[in-house]
RNA sequence: GGGCUCGUAGCUCAGCUGGUUAGAGCGCGUCCCUGAUAAGGACGAGGUCGAUAGUUCGAGUCUAUCCGGGCCCA
């Protein structure tokens, strides 16, 4: 027997019922053992950060995961559902300096690394219990208690075997690089670290002018005359590492005479260029900077801009000029302050500045790279903490990110004559995500994996399904525009590289745990039984092969992305049992959110199984967008759009936020929040559920049993058949979306399908519920029975998207009847379209019916005829023979929908209608002149149908005077046609059905509408009076109208059999409610009988 | 500067390999229906489908160029 369903549902308390059942049942560990042996099903996870509570926005990628996961379990595989947890690196660091009030490195060491990284690992696992308690609550089935964590000892381990197999083909190597740092933290910041900092903030930038010695080797200057480079810099304190101006060959340069009489070169497009025009319009602009000045401008305010000649680009290279701190120990001492010179650079630009750039490839990255092309001496200036190194003379021991250093050096330039303008230039710069710190660029050692194999990648990509496709030209464009890998990070917690560097100059890199031990010549009994990780692995030294010193690990540790591109190996037993391995790798799905990962999770996977096994790790990979505030703002905890995950779980339910997921493309970022969740809910779930409702409520009434024999298909109404067919059609969509990953067509139709089921067969088939008990009504049974079958399917079909209110519908619906049935639904076999009829005409048919009911109402709203108004006829027009069946065949559900008397089909309407004749004055003016008045009348009086015929035949028209004997011969262009329709028939036009409905309401139709009005009311007071379906009542009536008296009369039966009354009677209605219908006044009196 | 992507109603978005009259939800207005309904339905207003050119019998859809937004790379 089915339990009362209540309605409307409380969904939110009902998934904490389902999660309490599925804990208590194992019901996640009884799939498993179902589907243990099936053929595997392969999904490999993408390790969270286990750094904080995780965010809606996780909770998308999880609810697809968990999806498709459900899916394959119920189409028979075996799965290994294990979560991933990311574990080591600064996100981490950061937190625990936090936590603990640190503000630098020099915190960390004086606290101990060894009590640091403990409490790193500590903090992962606190958040990667909160992540796993929020994971069950999403409805997340996974095997919680066989997380990976990328800290572990086989994690690490894996990781050092690639990267001995990158040093074995000769592609690790330690090179220098141009980095932001932040002088504060003493760290470089990654290319994403860097998104969250930027600031639109004003610098000091300086024009300055840099005598040029000669113009090309051998050619002098002439005497007595004075030639500068025109350079510009946003950072004045990088000019202490100038070693070469760069030009673009291609860009014409000017000659000019400024200031001083002096000659001056820079590139002609600079000369007038608007610089931040658009910018200074904008409300970010910053206050204290005024509007910025063009190059003529400037020339102009300080001694003049004649130009004297033009030159390309290309003949300014080789020249050499004078350094703007050529004084200094470290330009003299390096050779530098003798080699400036100017050189080429395709990436110069004539727009901001002048168009020859100043290149210091110690403080910049792109200086760094040209450098390294060109040859050219590096001076590196800065140490950690962004201080002056030794020969800077007066500027060493002091700090470049101090305001007053930058004032210092502008007074100095100044001093020498080589300033031209100093302004307030506002620009986007980064700053520390961490402490706000301006970022400085600085060279620094670091450790890289050449990635000059890159063709080896790139081999694998195309060996992978990308959702959506332009994921792999995405990847293609990143591979083929990376640079090497730049592994290492001078921090504490991470990835210990097992890279031993000698000072002899030969470096080598350990495999394993094994070679380690092997390897090592001291600090072994301390590290043994430890985690390979800081500081304990530090106390292992090994000897130099080449050498015989002893060596030093360096003290870095690990990109993170190599921790989570491992786990294809390190996760799945690649170093233990190959054979379990092969089953699961190349795995079916990797499923992440898109931006980002193509050059971190993606890149990592590929590059680190590309050198382990030359394969793609996984076969499928389906990427998502982000997830935005209802408005499609970015959230931000600091803005306050942003939605807690329980917060969301708790107000909205899983089932609707899953449902919001899915129905979301993956390709666009989804506005999530509280509107669109009740949008969703009572829109989709109240939907479902009170069908569900309807369902189960006169089930139990009328003790309908799933179990007595199937009504046979052709023993049961078209309309079955169609809802049916609807089924099948939803179910095999459903099959092909789910196996491709795509929810969000098939929850489109899902949406759709519960349309049809709620507002079209519901509706219309409601009366073969309510019918009173009998028991040979098999046109009931047959209702039950497709409205069962409908629902039985529905929660299997949907259950991967909405598993808790699915469990609900089923405990309820299968599992009160059948105690063998599976025990839960997610134990059942998905459903298969061939287990459901499909009779593809129907649903044709009853697209048309759906149609022409549509137009056929419109016609009632156009004239105010509401429906409980009966009319006589509706009169289709079709010639279409597929129209004209679905007419036949639904004729009684279209009577009954439109509540008129008849249906006429007919394939030509124009019969009906009125043609009136119009003499043409243009055309028989001329011709008849003052008969004009006598052909009008004559007309008038004539037979329209006769006429009309005749002219739309094309054929001459003899008028005739009826009481005399002159008769006019008329061409068909002196008669205008006007047709029209009678008044009492509403006509709905082509394009679409040609509908004709008569809206004559005769006496006795009007009373038939009162009566059904009177129902109506009654029906709404027996609710309002809080009547059970099936109570009886008793019904009084007062009213003064004539028509309502008599409508009663006449429909009293009908009246009393529609709300189960026993006796209708006029009498005195006091506390009765009184009620206009149709103009009519009356007062009702309910009681229960 | 290069790569990718997006541009459809006031807002959020559908629109498959080109094919009748470009749709839905929300919002707005006017009605209607309701013993499954904290619901629902109909109608209306609201669109140069970013722009231009091309291919085609036919372009929201394909091509090119441009404009505008986003992401990535430089």
């Amino acid at each position: 027997m089915f339990q009362k369903v209540k309605s409307p549902c409380d969904f939110v308390a009902d998934e904490h019922k389902v999660l309490k059942f599925w804990q208590e049942t194992d019901t996640f560990e009884k799939l498993r053992a179902k589907n243990r042996g099936q053929p595997p099903w392969s999904f490999l996870d993408g390790p969270i950060t286990a750094n904080n509570p995780m965010g809606v926005h996780h909770a998308w990628g999880r609810t697809l995961k968990d999806v498709f996961q459900r899916y394959f379990a119920m189409t028979g595989h075996e799965l290994r559902y294990q979560n991933g947890f990311d574990c080591q690196g600064l996100w981490v660091e950061v937190e625990v300096e936090k936590e603990l009030g640190f503000t630098s490195k020099k915190d960390i060491e004086e606290y101990g690394l060894d009590r640091f990284v403990n409490k790193c690992k500590e903090r992962v696992r606190k958040y990667a219990k909160v992540q796993t308690d929020q994971s069950i609550r999403l409805g997340y089935w996974m095997d919680w208690s066989d997380s990976y964590f990328t800290m572990t000892d086989e994690n690490n381990y894996t990781i050092w075997s690639f990267l001995k197999k990158c040093h074995d083909r000769g592609l690790v190597y330690k090179g220098t690089d141009v980095m932001p740092w932040c002088p504060r933290c003493g760290v470089g910041l990654s290319q994403m670290e860097m998104h969250e900092g930027y600031k639109f903030i004003p610098h000091r930038a300086v024009f300055l002018r840099l005598p040029l010695r000669n113009l090309g080797p051998g050619k002098q200057i002439p005497t007595g005359e004075k030639h500068y480079l025109l350079i510009w810099t946003t950072t004045p304190w990088t000019l202490t590492c100038n070693v070469a101006c760069a030009v673009s060959k291609e860009l014409t340069y000017l000659k000019v005479r400024g200031p001083e009489g002096a000659t001056y070169y820079f590139a002609e497009g600079c000369l007038d260029y608007q610089r931040l025009a658009e910018e200074f319009k904008s409300k970010d602009w910053p206050e204290t900077a005024p509007k910025l000045a063009t190059v003529r401008h400037i020339l102009e305010h300080h001694g003049g801009c004649e130009i004297l000649g033009k030159l390309k680009g290309s003949e300014l290279i080789g020249w050499e000029y004078d350094g703007p701190f050529d004084e200094l120990p470290a330009q003299q001492d390096s050779t530098a302050a003798n080699t400036h010179r100017v050189i080429p650079w395709e990436d110069v630009q004539a727009d901001e500045g002048s168009g020859i750039v100043h290149i210091a490839p110690g403080c910049g990255a792109e200086d760094h790279r040209l450098a390294a092309e060109q040859g050219l001496i590096h001076l590196a200036p800065l140490d950690e903490s962004g201080v002056y190194i030794e020969g800077f003379d007066w500027l060493t021991g002091r700090n470049a990110s101090d305001h007053q250093v930058t004032t210092d050096i502008i007074e100095n330039l100044k001093s020498k004559g080589l300033i031209v303008e100093v302004e307030r230039y506002p620009h986007r710069y980064p700053h520390c995500w961490r402490c706000n710190t301006e970022l400085l660029y600085r060279l620094v050692d670091e450790w890289f994996i050449s990635m000059s194999w890159r063709d080896e990648i790139m081999k694998v990509v195309d060996d992978i399904h990308w959702i959506p496709s332009y994921g792999r030209d995405r990847e293609m464009d990143w591979l083929g525009n990376m640079r090497d890998w730049m592994i290492s990070k001078k921090r504490y917690w991470g990835l210990a590289l097992p890279i031993f560097e000698c000072s002899c100059g030969h470096f080598e890199v350990i495999g394993s745990r094994d070679e380690l031990q092997t390897r090592a010549v001291e600090g072994w009994e301390q590290f043994d039984g430890q985690s390979p990780h800081r500081p304990w692995i530090d106390a292992i030294k090994i000897h130099c092969e080449k050498c015989g010193q002893t060596v030093d690990r360096i003290p870095d540790v690990g990109n993170p992305w190599l921790d989570a591109g491992i786990v294809p190996y390190s996760t799945v037993r690649y170093n233990t049992d190959r054979e379990y391995w092969k089953k699961w790798i190349p795995a079916d799905l990797v499923l992440e959110c898109f931006p980002g990962q193509f050059r971190n999770w993606f890149y990592a996977l590929l590059a680190m199984s590309a050198m382990m096994e030359g394969i793609a790790p996984f076969k499928t990979l389906l990427g998502h967008a982000l997830v935005r505030d209802e408005q499609g703002q970015e959230m931000h905890k600091s803005l306050g759009n942003s939605i807690a995950f329980e917060e969301a779980a708790e107000k909205m339910g899983v089932d609707v936020m899953r449902w919001m997921f899915c129905r979301q493309s993956p390709v666009a970022n989804l506005n999530f929040g509280y509107h669109i969740g009740s949008q969703i809910r009572s829109k989709i779930f109240n939907t479902f559920w009170n069908v569900y409702a309807f369902f189960a409520n006169y089930a139990r009434l009328d003790g309908f049993d799933p179990a007595t024999g199937a009504v046979p298909l052709e023993k049961r109404q078209d309309i079955d058949r169609w809802l049916l067919s609807r089924l099948h059609q939803l179910t095999d969509l459903a099959n092909r979306s789910l196996a491709d990953f795509d929810t969000a067509a098939l929850l489109r139709r899902v949406e759709e399908f519960f349309e049809d089921l709620s507002n079209w067969y519901v509706r219309r088939n409601r009366r073969r519920f309510w019918r009173p008990r009998s028991s040979d009504d098999t046109d009931k049974l047959a209702a039950y029975q497709t409205l069962y079958q409908t629902l039985t399917t529905l929660v299997r079909l949907l259950a991967p998207i909405t598993p808790f209110v699915c469990e609900t519908i089923y405990q309820n619906l299968v599992r009160s009847f059948d105690p063998d049935a599976p025990e839960s639904v997610h134990h059942c076999e998905y459903p298969k379209a061939e287990d459901i009829p499909y009779d593809q005409t129907v649903c044709e048919e009853m697209d048309i019916i759906v149609a022409v009911v549509s137009r056929a109402l419109s016609l009632r709203e156009k004239h105010s005829l509401r429906v409980r108004q009966p009319l006589t006829e509706l009169i289709v027009k079709s010639d279409d023979e597929l129209t004209r069946a679905a007419l036949e065949r639904f004729r009684e559900q279209l009577l009954d929908e439109l509540n008129v008397k008849k249906l006429s089909i007919t394939s030509d309407l124009s019969g009906e209608q009125e043609i009136s004749l119009k003499p043409n004055f243009k055309t028989l003016g001329p011709k008849y002149h003052q008969d004009l008045k006598t052909i009008s009348a004559v007309l008038a009086q004539a037979d329209a149908a006769v006429i009309a015929a005749q002219v739309e035949a094309g054929q001459e028209v003899t008028l005739t005077e009826p009481d005399g004997d002159k008769s006019w011969k008329l061409v068909p262009e002196d008669i205008l046609l006007e047709k029209s329709w009678p008044k009492n028939l509403a006509v709905a036009e082509p394009p679409g059905h040609m509908v004709a409905l008569n809206i004559e309401i005769t006496p006795e139709l009007f009373c038939e509408g009162l009566a059904r009005d009177l129902v109506r009311h009654i029906q709404q007071i027996r609710k309002e009076i809080d009547l059970q379906i099936e109570d009886r009542i008793t019904t009084i009536y007062a009213t003064d109208s004539q028509k309502v008296t008599q409508a009663i009369a006449e429909h009293s039966e009908y009246i009393c059999r529609e709300t189960l009354c026993d006796s209708l009677t006029a009498g005195s209605t006091d506390n009765g409610k009184s009620i206009t219908i149709a103009g009519e006044s009356v007062t009702l009196k309910v009681n229960k009988a």
